[in-house]
DNA sequence: ATGAAAGCGCTAACAT
DNA sequence: ATGTTAGCGCTTTCAT
């Protein structure tokens, strides 16, 4: 319910000055109106103190009488005092540093997407005092991604983001970095157990059954086989991913053979002679489950075999070749994780780390469901 | 691809301080660091110009030569300046006033969310100098409507973000509104032709569509009928939700009849009884779209009827009753818009017009999709 | 066309 | 435990 404003009828009260002060729009560029606010000068005189002593009340600082503490603070809600964070952040003069650390992502559009909302977040954050750098690792290299994590220092950085191979070596890096006193967030695919503070990512368990699930309600029935493809199984989103859809079909559809998952290192060339195999070898194969890159080897493979329109098949991330499949029919559904959310909230998610800001929890990033129809 | 940095190995180039001023950790409190900024005194030493003739070339003001300008452009990019949005938006001591009017939310859980998350925001928004206020009034009432906009004033508030139903008389509530210097977007619901900066909120054919395409996909060849339940067409969303739909259902699944669509006012109470009746009069119906509120009544009807297995249910707005019919199995999916997105989109467009830029185009809103396996 | 100077509201040394 | 003071980097009069 909304409640009627408690000053008399909603509509006259709008907007009204709360302070009472004086404003008005003279001299304001724009739309916007020049205000005196409410300021810690004001809760200082009012509480009787200086604005040291209100800063510290604010910032709960130690160092203040219980008494005091409790005069600002009356003072403060008498004055409905909001503190102005421009200011705040103006007087301390800090800067964030962050590290993205992603695979070289020639090959592959989702990489190379994530990729360019971080460059896009770090021009947009760069006036917020943000500085976001990028370094890139040997896809599916962990010794080159530990060489990259060692060589982070906590004076130049705090705070990492990674797309990490779920290794132990890499999760030994992880784990010393974090030592080192840097904040650690995976980024897309999880390393556990780790002292990252998050991984910043889908669930993916619950991808691999709306998969599963939907590969099962559009088959309607239909008794075959199901192919499942992923780009490696050291990635641990795709590892969960064929968990969760082994676990619906299972239940759910057990009509369906899930054939063994195969690996196409995120690779087009390589994963579409896999497919091709498995369309030739399986007659009755009736479903695609990808969950890595790749899409495009399967396209062409599906696509090759003139079976596109009976196999049922869900893919993982929108690209312009998962878009292409999925409007021509050769795709029925993409999972797609919205990058730009995830570089997001990673960076908030460290950012709260390096403000010392504990038990913060960047929020879930959403798990879209595309189909033909709402394509965007 | 990931470019490597100028400065040698990527690694070793990490977080450098880019103007080589001086830093460090001491003092710091967490982990930000202490820096020294470029700022335009710098830009002004270096161009051998004032403060205020840098701010004016900054800002695209006018009064200085272009040999100045130029002179300036140059020290901006010889030093890598950037302008700190914090100091800037402190030295312009502007608010920004921003009014949400929303339908009375008390039987309607959506509506009721809506709201929560503009308290949410105005909350959250307070500290960045934008005050927002919500305003009340009567569900589907134009007139009511109509008072409430006529009633605000540029003076008093510079953007309004409204769900309206769409009536001539409020069309033209908001194009007197915009002839006054006030920016509106249309939130949820469109008003056209009107001349609203946007409307903020997901694409309604698009969503349409999916409940077809899903619902024909569902029942995998079966025929029957589908019964279409919106709350009122005068919801401009609505009407759009059911234009999509049949445009799909008649291209996509001719096998299927679409009864008549029937209004249950987005109230429960009203809805269920027209349901039962759908129920009992058509024993062949196999699949229902419902594309407004009052899910408690189709879930109620639907489970009192036996027959919700059989039906494929596709509804809109995951809210806890929707939730529940979704675990339950008695809904098949959920189309969804994110309350919060809306709420952060439409400030952002207001403001973007209150700082006078033109030409911003907010993202829209995703259409989430939920079934029961990716509920959040 | 350009410059000097006074803030914006808060924080953080340094005093007391 | 509390106060004084000097900025943070930009914008904005008001002069010239």
């Amino acid at each position: 319910m909304i409640r009627a404003t408690d000053r008399g009828p909603a509509v006259t009260a709008v907007c009204r000055d709360p302070a009472g002060n004086a404003r008005g729009r003279a001299g304001a560029a724009e739309g916007a109106v020049r205000v005196r606010r409410v300021t810690i000068r004001d809760v200082a005189a009012e509480a009787g103190v200086s604005l040291a002593t209100v800063d510290r009340v604010l910032n709960d600082r130690k160092g203040v009488s219980a008494a005091t503490i409790s005069r600002v603070r009356a003072a403060v809600d008498h004055l409905d005092f909001r503190r102005d964070a421009f200011a705040a952040s103006l007087a301390t003069s800090r800067e964030h540093r962050f590290l993205f650390v992603l695979p070289e992502s020639g090959r592959n559009s989702f990489m190379a997407n994530l990729d360019r909302e971080v460059q896009a977040a770090a021009g947009r954050l760069a006036d917020q005092r943000i500085r976001i750098r990028r370094v890139p690792y040997h896809e599916f290299n962990d010794a080159d991604l530990c060489r990259v994590l060692d060589g982070i220092s906590a004076e130049e950085c705090m705070g990492v983001a990674v797309v990490a191979v779920d290794t132990p070596s890499v999760r030994e890096a992880i784990n010393t970095l974090v030592g080192r006193g840097v904040g650690v967030v995976t980024l897309v695919s999880d390393v556990t157990p780790s002292r990252r503070l998050d991984c910043i990512g889908i669930n993916n368990m619950s991808a691999g059954r709306v998969a599963a699930s939907l590969i099962g309600r559009f088959l309607g029935g239909r008794a075959g086989k199901i192919a499942t493809v992923a780009g490696s199984l050291v990635l641990f989103d795709h590892a969960d991913r064929l968990h969760g859809f082994n676990q619906t079909m299972a239940r759910e559809f057990p009509q369906l053979l899930i054939l063994p998952v195969i690996e196409g290192r995120d690779d087009s060339a390589a994963t579409r002679p896999l497919v091709a195999g498995l369309l030739a070898q399986h007659p009755d194969l009736v479903g695609i489950y990808s969950m890595g890159a790749g899409n495009r080897g399967i396209i062409e493979a599906l696509e090759a075999s003139g079976r596109q329109r009976d196999v049922v098949v869900v893919a993982h991330e929108l690209t312009a070749h998962s878009r292409r499949a999925l409007i021509a029919g050769t795709f029925d559904a993409v999972i797609h994780q919205e990058a730009a959310d995830e570089v997001e909230n990673a960076v908030r998610a460290l950012k709260a780390f390096a403000d010392g800001q504990v038990g913060y929890v960047p929020p879930r990033v959403r798990i879209d469901i595309f189909v033909r129809d709402n394509l965007p």
